[in-house]
DNA sequence: AGCACGCCGACT
DNA sequence: GTCGGCGTGCTC
């Protein structure tokens, strides 16, 4: 008989798979690609995942070892999660098995079965004992013994734990009938039912604009549909009557949010129109409570699913639709690890599924806008708002010839003033939280950084202590300078803790709520915080980015932004990009139908003409002009990218790893290796830390090239000296 | 990643 | 004399 090799990948950091021998006998249908197999490595036993069934090996065929068991009948990723996953190995140049097991929730990692299983009683026999066996078994004198299995043989489907437990029957009992092997306990698979689509809605879906019609028409077609639209344009709307066309031909719906929009206003809002199960992957849920919406969502009952990015691997029994709502979001974008962007590969799960993918933004990312122009993606701009709400309207106030208290220009403070005396909310926005990012000695220039980054450490003036808001690190400061003794520690700057200090200066008569996660470190505090602000007391919100998403506040109509000038400073191309898009995100903050909003935003450079551009025109020129930029410097959308980087505790470590590996790519013309150059932050929590970029014009050729660098790394001799790893498509350059 | 093997410094 | 530090090598 010819040998059968299984290849299966390990969830190791090993960028190859291993083969295995498949058990004696075996069917070989059994054997698909995509089943879990546990298996003997080194002295470990793991859960590895079945790429294919080979006839040969390269391998010495006397190592070879064999599978400890077949854990599934059926693949636990279905061929298209599976391929999805192979996909992205390739491109994200991540080792396949971890891959795949990143596409598994953790019980399943762990070899937990596909099926929820439920023992049932049965009875092992067909009729009931007759009077001398009766006797001999005791029955007789065990009158609840022998009206459970009268009940048993009557009911051939058996009887569940929890039905024994309702009909309270105790365990005794029923051990009693097992005991004299007149019943057993079978494991059997509760039977799935798929949700139903009757009686679908709960509320009535809204009337449309011809815009959202549109949008909405557009989006029942295959294909991936970008809707552009305004804040309060209504492409929930959309997103739910699209949802709707879906579950009502038995379909599902998955729905990608970003990690902080994930707040029980917006799952309300889907659970509370819809009469159908929705199931929501948050990160609160146990691993226990992940595995049943995998199940019920893999099975079907569930019928919408709303989660962060790792839900784009959730198994579908019937897939209808996928939405990436804010699609703009760098939380789509895994940040450690196997660094996959969530919404990229949801565009193509969509593609492999032949079902619509709906991304939707206020601010589109460039790429995406840039996919809409060319005809990648079809685009659907909502531009008005369906209550006729006006649009906010945006102030620049130029700081440069101002005299600021604690930042705040006096044209702001009259303006907060004037908001506040016609008893509405005022949104102040700083994107930095603690009191203050420096603390300076006046005496002899000493400034408190952090000893494990290149950092000044942040000062938290509540807890007066110093904080690394990069590496977590604490100190308290007892009032004098930790070089010189002197008392003269002044903090310089602003966070959102001084404002809101400045704020009660102010207005001292004013409810100040800050938000920021330091304040809403407790859990619960955000939805306490937001129902306070929603009731709609007058009252002054200081926050950070956290105030910006997700949430809504109606009685807001003014959103002051202390400082825009941050997103200028920063050498990452896509600082402004993601500055015009935060400005954006947090005016959209800002008032409802009968009160406009007012956004103030202050900088000291308010002729800078891209921000002009953004306030005056738009996002959508704001995008153009940007993108217009990006060609003319072949930056990305219009080439490609990807980073290594490296981090070592000793420097230059990482540097001259990278620079073995620069040296010994082959050079091409149609890819550019640049660097290796240390990181914006050359020490961080300790590590010394450097990077690589490659940039090409071709995704195939950049990946070419790349693949040869991992090749290359990995043979380095330096490369157990440092930790490292590949970003490709970055959405931060440093 | 984990795990073992292996060769050099301060201690029950 | 040992315990244990982390450098190196390997996992079908």
């Amino acid at each position: 008989m010819k040998p059968v090799y299984l290849d299966i990948a390990v969830p190791i950091p090993i960028r190859r798979s291993f083969h295995y021998r498949a058990p004696e006998g075996i069917e070989s249908r059994r054997l698909k690609p995509g089943i879990r197999i546990e298996i003997p490595f080194g002295r470990q036993t793991l859960t590895g995942i079945l790429l294919s069934v080979d006839g040969k090996t390269d391998y010495d065929v006397e190592k070879i070892k064999p599978v400890i068991r077949i854990i599934d009948d059926t693949p636990v990723l279905d061929q298209i999660l599976f391929r999805l996953c192979l996909w992205a190995s390739d491109y994200y140049q991540h080792p396949v098995g971890e891959v795949l097991h990143s596409a598994l929730p953790t019980l399943l990692r762990q070899g937990e079965a596909i099926h929820q299983s439920v023992s049932i009683l049965t009875a092992t026999r067909q009729a009931l004992p007759d009077e001398a066996e009766l006797k001999r078994l005791n029955l007789k004198r065990s009158p609840r013994q022998f009206s459970l299995l009268h009940r048993l043989i009557a009911n051939p489907q058996g009887l569940t734990r929890s039905e024994l437990r309702r009909q309270e029957i105790s365990s005794a009992v029923s051990r009693g009938l097992v005991d004299k092997e007149l019943a057993e306990w079978i494991e059997s698979r509760p039977t799935g039912k798929h949700f139903s689509t009757e009686e679908l809605r709960n509320e009535p879906a809204l009337d449309l604009t011809t815009e959202q019609s549109r949008a909405l028409s557009d989006s029942q077609q295959p294909g991936t549909h970008l809707i552009f639209g305004i804040t309060g344009s209504g492409k929930t709307e959309v997103y739910l009557q699209a949802i709707e066309g879906v579950l009502k031909r038995g379909k599902q719906a998955l729905v990608l949010v970003p990690e902080i929009g994930l707040t029980p206003q917006t799952v309300q809002r889907f659970k509370s129109r819809f009469q159908i199960q929705v199931c929501v992957l948050h990160s609160g849920l146990t691993d226990h409570e992940r595995l049943d919406a995998w199940r019920q969502a893999r099975q079907g009952s569930a019928a919408i699913i709303i989660g962060t990015r790792s839900a784009v691997f959730t198994p579908l029994f019937s897939p209808g639709l996928i939405v990436v709502d804010e699609e703009h979001d760098a939380s789509f974008k895994q940040q450690d690890g196997f660094r996959y962007s969530a919404r990229d590969l949801a565009v193509l799960r969509g593609q492999m599924e032949d079902i619509p993918v709906l991304l939707g933004s206020a601010t589109p990312s460039l790429e995406s806008y840039s996919n809409a122009l060319s005809g990648k993606y079809s685009l659907s701009r909502l531009t008005l708002r369906p209550n006729q709400a006006s649009t906010a309207s945006y102030h620049l106030i130029g700081t440069q010839h101002e005299s600021l208290h604690d930042g705040f220009s006096p044209r702001l403070v009259q303006l907060i003033k004037n908001h506040l005396d016609e008893g509405n909310q005022v949104l102040v926005f700083l994107n930095r939280r603690g009191f203050s990012p420096v603390l300076l000695c006046q005496n002899c220039g000493w400034i408190a950084e952090c000893s494990r980054c290149d950092a000044r450490m942040t000062y938290h003036l509540s807890i007066s202590s110093l904080i690394c808001h990069h590496c977590g690190v604490q100190t308290r400061v007892l009032g004098n300078c930790a070089n010189c003794a002197s008392d003269q520690l002044v903090p310089l700057g602003l966070g959102t803790q001084r404002l809101e200090q400045t704020l009660n200066q102010l207005f001292p008569d004013q409810k100040i709520i800050r938000i920021d996660s330091d304040s809403i470190r407790r859990k619960h505090a955000m939805e306490k915080l937001s129902k306070d602000i929603i009731a709609g007391e007058p009252a002054i919100l200081v926050g950070t980015q956290l105030l910006a998403k997700g949430h809504h506040f109606p009685d807001v109509t003014l959103v002051a932004v202390v400082d825009v000038d941050s997103g200028f400073y920063s050498a990452d191309y896509k600082a402004i990009e993601r500055m015009g898009q935060l400005l954006l995100q947090v005016g959209g903050r800002a008032g409802r139908e009968d009160k406009p909003g007012t956004v103030a935003v202050q900088t000291s450079f308010p002729d800078q003409p891209i921000l002009r551009t953004l306030i005056e025109d738009g996002y959508e020129i704001f995008a153009s002009q940007l993108l217009a930029e990006r060609t003319r410097f072949d930056l990305p959308p219009f080439s490609y990218q990807a980073i290594i980087r490296a981090e070592a505790t000793n420097a230059g470590v990482a540097m001259q790893f990278l620079s073995e590996l620069a040296k010994r790519t082959t050079n091409s013309a149609s890819v550019m290796v640049l660097g290796p150059v240390p990181s914006n932050m050359e020490k961080r929590a300790g590590k010394h830390r450097a990077q690589l970029l490659f940039s090409g014009k071709d995704r195939r050729t950049l990946q070419s090239c790349l693949s040869e660098t991992i090749g290359i790394a990995e043979q380095s001799s330096t490369v157990r000296k440092v930790r490292w790893s590949v970003d490709v498509d970055p959405v931060d350059l440093f």
